[in-house]
DNA sequence: GTGTATTCTGACCAAATATTCAAGTTTTGT
DNA sequence: ACAAAACTTGAATATTTGGTCAGAATACAC
């Protein structure tokens, strides 16, 4: 979808191609981020790019092959970038591991988050169409570890749906509403040491209510 | 800001006035919420209230003065529906009141819920400034609360920042990523038991995290 | 070096949309 | 009942914006 004309004869993209659309990417993901998906002109995207728009044009037929472009790149590197579950590590590093990998990717990814919780916000029927096909079956898989867990005995049961939509509502809100988080933190800027206290502060959350005890890390 | 021409000679608006104030900024909420800040126009909000285009204009004066005036009326709702807390009534109490309150006003607006998270997520001047002039001062009055009870023993010391950051992520992500709920639950439409479900949850988590005794309500 | 495929880009177009206007209609105060 | 104020609304306007195109420039294969 994203490559208009006919691509080089074979294999790989030419280098030109690779390069120019990376560029668009990574710019018009910065851009989407500050000005919202609607309000975000492929003319802003051009000039932050440095390039004219019809060369935007030329490599991204229409603005919204544009944005699911982004996404795409976006929700590949959700699901790519936090590891699975890992059974024998029990659920206390699993969690800990978990809450950690999704708030590091929220501070250090902030535009992605922000664009992807926009699209999500706005029902973006790509974005429901990847969520249904790929992470209902992520879910499954995690429910059924932590059912293994629960039986061990070494977590109460708990609603593996809710504590999940919990823990990405708390982990991405750092990140997709930073400026409310700012102003109640009084803060310019969100530090790294602001991460690190919301990671404890999530952690602690979601052990204690899975009745684990907290692990000094 | 939102009166365009000169008011009735003095106190009440006229009753038309009203009647239509009403109407289109209801609509107008509505349409928001479904359709994005940006994407809605007021073609569509005039539809849908039945009404010319050019009397939504002779109302508000343009699309940012209706959409100020929306955001004004949910943020009054925001600020007006959750009642302080009650330092006589303790921790779990007060908690638990508070993230039903917030819950159940998630369930019952979930349109002002929305277009309130999209307006924050865009950074909407209007709203950030409303944020720092009110919610600000209010965080401080919880804290002390809040700090009373742990000296009171009645809870363990906690940072009230992460904490109502943290409770505004939970109980506003079932209204505003509804759609991301939805798929995660298989359900069409969140029923009033999925909310109740949530409340449960998300109140035993943040009870326990404070270190309360859970309350059999 | 030559020809072909690819990339670049300024100019242009059509559709969408916020906003204005002026001439009508209704309501209201007295 | 009458005049002033408030309201209504179809039509016009100005601007923004996504998208096209044709020809120029460049890279590439041989």
């Amino acid at each position: 979808m994203s490559d208009s004309p006919k691509r080089p004869k074979n294999q790989l993209k030419s280098h030109i191609r690779a390069q120019n659309q990376e560029l668009i990417l990574c710019t018009a993901e910065r851009v989407f981020a500050r000005q919202g998906l609607a309000k975000t002109t492929t003319q802003m995207i051009a000039d932050e790019a440095g390039l004219p728009k019809a060369n935007i044009h030329y490599y991204y037929r229409s603005k919204k092959d544009l944005l699911e472009a982004v996404l795409e790149r976006i929700l590949q590197l959700w699901l790519d970038s936090v590891s699975q579950f890992n059974v024998e590590l029990g659920p206390c590093h699993n969690l800990t591991r978990y809450i950690s990998e999704k708030l590091e990717q929220s501070r250090l990814n902030p535009n992605a988050s922000k664009v992807f919780a926009m699209a999500l916000i706005g029902e973006e029927p790509f974005v429901l169409d990847y969520l249904r096909r790929y992470f209902v079956e992520e879910l499954q898989k995690e429910k059924s570890t932590i059912n293994t867990w629960v039986e061990q005995g070494l977590m109460k049961p708990v609603s593996v749906e809710h504590l999940f939509i919990n823990i990405w509502a708390m982990t991405q809100t750092y990140a997709d509403f930073d400026a409310q988080v700012k102003i109640l933190l009084q803060k310019e800027t969100l530090e790294e040491e602001d991460f690190m206290q919301a990671k404890q502060f999530v952690t602690r959350m979601v052990l204690l209510s899975c009745g684990i005890e907290e692990a000094r890390t």
